[in-house]
DNA sequence: TAGATTGTTAATCGATTAACAATC
DNA sequence: TAGATTGTTAATCGATTAACAATC
């Protein structure tokens, strides 16, 4: 949250980068093989300079009166955020959300594979979720070692996520996307990233509220 | 994205909220009758101040040398996001991820009531969630109408989100709660709220790719 | 060439933090 | 009372937007 930026670029550029991304991707399947900031910012809704600030910190240039080449621009982003090379990552929990996240097949693109799920449940363990295994998460400590895994996706109830987390610590993970909704509490060492459904969800009923009030 | 700020509320003070209303609700769990910002603050690493703006805003009012009384804020809160009284919504798209949503019992100390699903695939339709049916998409717009439904969740994959959203906004909706990935084209009168997952991960792609190069 | 677009510097805007008087 | 804490005003900080020269 309160967390320092690493190496001076804005979260707020590193948010708004996939979805540069993305819209790049759609225009080459469209074969377009160039494309000025002006453009990318009428799609999105943004002021062209902060796509051109945004783009800077990747380290692609421009052509004035083109604008920047469409493949380049794709691989200079994904190289950026680390997407060009996997991420292996297990998901902690798999109850309905934790399979939802399993079986997602679009975090190929996004340079993270899931290799396993972990579970306390003896009715999950040894179960498959889209070909990937379910282990007890007693093996956590063993697997994380022998495929050097880094990164966990907590996907835990509530009540349990402290005590996940501390295992996952506990077995060497060096980062967790948290989605259980808590706010853990970490060795300073390890980094967080939380996923907060009722942070987004306060913002969208504030809005109903004012606009059925209105 | 560019959404005007409704009624001048910081939109940050509105994804805080949430964080504070957990901690008060823990607090409250324990017997505390008041709380002080000081105290809020160091909890969640913010600073006093800011937690003193953004409680204003609530129209509580604390007492010097004691700070709020911890059941009155956690009313005000609630109430300020309309989390005290209920607002019914559907999710369109049962796959993994809208089954999911559709379990989550949390969502109920948000005001959110689920009260069905809606897909297309035939293997699903008629079948329950949490007791919830899933229904037809073709009936949702006679659902909505009859129930006097406004917040649509979607949860259908991302190939197939815009034209999910064009009958969700011709069946009545005016408000979208999107878990498509997807940036959607709307009528300027529908409110969109987006969980980007996409952005989460860049977040902590860029911190573990600097983490792991140190 | 003329005009669109980049890269960059300056101005603005909003959000966070600091300072401090008022109060219980 | 003394000290902690609120509410509020001022200062700082960072992010966004505007302006504009350079360039193809």
């Amino acid at each position: 949250m309160a967390a320092p930026v690493p190496r001076g670029v804005p979260v707020q550029t590193l948010r708004r980068l996939p979805s540069y991304l993305a819209f790049l991707k759609r225009m080459a399947s469209e074969g377009r093989p160039a494309i000025s900031c002006t453009h990318i910012a009428q799609d999105l809704g943004l002021d062209p300079t902060l796509i051109r600030k945004d783009l800077q910190y990747t380290g692609v240039v421009g052509r004035p009166k083109v604008g920047y080449q469409v493949p380049v621009l794709i691989c200079a982003i994904e190289h950026f955020l680390g997407w060009d090379n996997m991420t292996e990552a297990v998901i902690i929990g798999v109850g309905s959300l934790g399979h939802a996240l399993m079986g997602y097949e679009g975090f190929a693109k996004h340079g993270l594979r899931i290799v396993a799920g972990f579970d306390t449940d003896p009715e999950k363990i040894g179960t498959e979720v889209k070909g990937k295994p379910v282990f007890d998460l007693d093996r956590l400590p063993d697997l994380v070692e022998r495929l050097h895994i880094h990164l966990g996706v907590l996907a835990v109830p509530a009540e349990v996520a402290q005590e996940a987390t501390n295992v996952m610590i506990l077995s060497g993970i060096k980062a967790i996307w948290n989605f259980s909704g808590v706010k853990l509490e970490l060795a300073p060492e390890v980094l967080v990233e939380d996923v907060d459904l009722s942070a987004s969800l306060a913002v969208l009923s504030s809005k109903l509220e004012r606009r059925a009030s209105a």
